[in-house]
DNA sequence: GCGTCGCAATGTGTATCCACTATTGGATTG
DNA sequence: CAATCCAATAGTGGATACACATTGCGACGC
């Protein structure tokens, strides 16, 4: 029996997207930097068919930018986009939790107690690729406690706009400080069903993020352009997608 | 003379687009039904391929869903879906006020006092389509004001996926009570840097809205199935994009 | 030496073709 | 008569082919 079949992936689209989306969070484009369809294709091992329609979604993901006969480009990175998205995050994650006080059982609420203090002591605590990790599960979980699928699924586009950034800002000494605390802090005032409260915390935890964005940018355009040191995304020095066009052109 | 250039259509993809968001804004295609794209092709004097990609996209927006080796479905509507859209927009309305009355300056101000009231006083106040128009204007201005990219397009979207319920939400005779008041209050909360005050009138605005979304969908439902007497994007009387099916058939 | 025109190479835009899947209507069988 | 299986058809999935746009480079003229 050959497994299942093989007579049709089905689902190309589906998987160039994936993998796409993956090299994209990672800033494996390099900013503003425009994308051969033909070298993904074949490097992907499919068409240009399914390549274009993966890289449509990505423009609505906010991920690409496409310019009419000149093709798509990788999205820029400047302080002031990173900047918006959290503001935009901190902005729906407080009329969440808003919502989660009033919609959350007491059950759901010690569920993400449970999964933050899982994740986020279980772990070496200076693997901060993993503290991230719980921290993004932590903050979504309360925005699912809203049940408004609208803000969900706008996290989790959030979400994947700035997780290269949330790893670097999560390594800063300064934010290490008060996440615990601060997480804390907000399960308490949700326990409590306290809103005002709440509220506050919530968007302090995160507009202090947001502050920080020069810095973090800075630093992860160092990444993308001089390799990544700390990140567990790297590749063993892999260069960018874009510079295997040389290679081709020597060929 | 040909204008410029025949040749190439070089945008048939945002054309297909625009096309079929109008007809998707409004509607036209029936909650929850498949869509055929050759149909639409046909219909739009194009080729599959960027009828695929334009879907592609309005899978991105929120207007249609795709099931692999099914193809694409119109969106739903529900209740709940209506009143997420408008606790969402609440969120960023809210966030976004905050930001313009930091940033904003006072004459970006009064350009959106002025607009605002040009639209709703020069036209005849029974065109509600007009006063959505109007209503919606004005509400994304201020978000302009707060010079969060992320969070103009965020509404933006928002809007497009909302405007089919916001025509019939205006035309209650409930929000036409409070709208013009609201409006001139969170102007004045504007002018005066009152953070927390247009905070409160701008969420509770649009918590209003929210809070209809039952009988908004109703009545939406209604008009989509049965014809649509108040509407202004009416067609005469033409069917939904898939009753065309039947035609095919017999044919 | 410098600017400009034009040609060639690269790459996108989309129509079309074939493979495969889902669906539907009818025939067959319990 | 109803349920099921099968065949025909409609429709999607993806690769390819070709037309056109852009761009880079070299030749030519100034």
């Amino acid at each position: 029996m050959k497994a299942k079949k093989t007579g049709r992936p089905a689902d190309s689209v589906d998987k160039v997207y994936d993998a796409l989306k993956e090299l994209a969070v990672d800033y494996r484009f390099r900013p503003g930097e425009r994308v051969n369809e033909v070298e993904l294709a074949t490097s992907l091992g499919v068409s240009r068919t399914p390549v274009r329609e993966a890289l449509n979604r990505l423009v609505r993901d906010g991920f690409m930018s496409f310019v009419p006969n000149r093709g798509f480009y990788a999205r820029d990175i400047t302080p002031q986009d990173v900047q918006d998205l959290y503001e935009l995050r901190a902005a729906i994650e407080r009329a969440a939790f808003k919502l989660a006080c009033e919609r959350g059982t007491d059950e759901e609420i010690e569920a993400i107690a449970a999964i933050w203090q899982n994740n986020s002591t279980s772990h070496d605590a200076t693997d901060w690729a993993r503290v991230a990790e719980a921290d993004e599960a932590f903050h979504l979980g309360i925005v699912q406690l809203s049940a408004n699928k609208q803000m969900i699924s706008s996290l989790e586009a959030i979400n994947s706009l700035i997780r290269f950034f949330r790893r670097i800002d999560l390594e800063s000494q300064r934010r290490r400080a008060g996440l615990y605390g601060e997480h804390d802090g907000i399960i308490d005032c949700l326990r409590r069903r306290d809103v005002a409260k709440g509220c506050e915390i919530v968007e302090q935890h995160i507009t202090l993020s947001s502050a920080h964005a020069i810095e973090v940018t800075k630093e992860g355009l160092a990444r993308i352009f001089f390799g990544r040191p700390g990140s567990p995304a790297r590749m063993a020095g892999q260069q960018p997608i874009a510079a295997r066009r040389k290679k081709a052109a020597t060929g």
